[in-house]
DNA sequence: CAGTATCCGGGAGGATACTG
DNA sequence: CAGTATCCTCCCGGATACTG
């Protein structure tokens, strides 16, 4: 994030909105990197009804591939959103739920998706405007 | 994210959590956009508190550079989230400020902060119990 | 003060092939 | 079925220098 070469690393804070945000180590961060990434948001409100195996997963999400399925499920799941349980069957079966961290996350996902929804003409017009009057 | 420059596209969508979700053209990945961007949602919170000039939210954000300083309020503004407003005084300054909408992401955004601060312990608490199996 | 303009490295993410 | 293992591309974001 920052290369800070050669500071002590003090754990700088800045103050933001009455909140102390450590620009070292940011909780927020940590879970935007979860909100943020590509596939992460998906893949919980793909498992919000009920746990998930690898290939229903896949049929679910057509357009992602096999290893960024892969890795997202492993990002998630050391996060502690949601577990990996291994059925011993032959081929094997593993699957895939929501931990309740996972599901308290899958609430602030809820929100954002009814705010996405609500105000996304809204957004598509400034941008259509800026765009008009920019260039 | 999607030039949309030439294809048809028959606005491929699927469903997800009770959801219809368009993969050429989704609500919720635009404004992932927004609150996944490295700087975007730290921006919106720091003009929280009232409109800020640009100066002031080098000051507010140091690990900020002026690149990306320009090109965050440059991109949230043309989302409709924040507003510029040029006083022609010599040398000239320039101010931000939250939009309605901005103001409306914002309530969102203090929830995601609430609950990134609730629930971080318990996240970094997984992550080491995963790495320690893991390899 | 409030920006452009360039250059550049690293990492996210896609495509493909192989395996227990 | 449920993954690894490689290779490769694009673009996000940092560093630096210049300007009205």
């Amino acid at each position: 994030m920052n290369t800070t070469a050669g500071k002590p690393e003090g754990s700088r804070v800045i103050m933001i909105d009455g909140l102390a945000i450590s620009v070292d180590d940011c909780p927020v961060r940590d879970v935007l990197g979860s909100v943020g990434g590509k596939w992460n948001s998906l893949m919980i409100l793909s498992l919000a009804e009920g746990p998930r195996r690898f290939s229903q997963l896949r049929r679910l999400i057509p357009d992602i591939s096999q290893r960024m399925l892969t890795q997202t499920l492993r990002d998630l799941q050391r996060d502690g959103y949601l577990a990996r349980t291994v059925f011993p069957t032959k081929p094997p079966s593993v699957e895939y739920a929501l931990t309740p961290l996972g599901r308290s996350f899958l609430e602030l996902l809820r929100s954002l998706v009814r705010w996405s929804g609500e105000h996304h003409a809204e957004i598509r017009a400034a941008r259509r405007i800026f765009d008009e009057n920019g260039v």
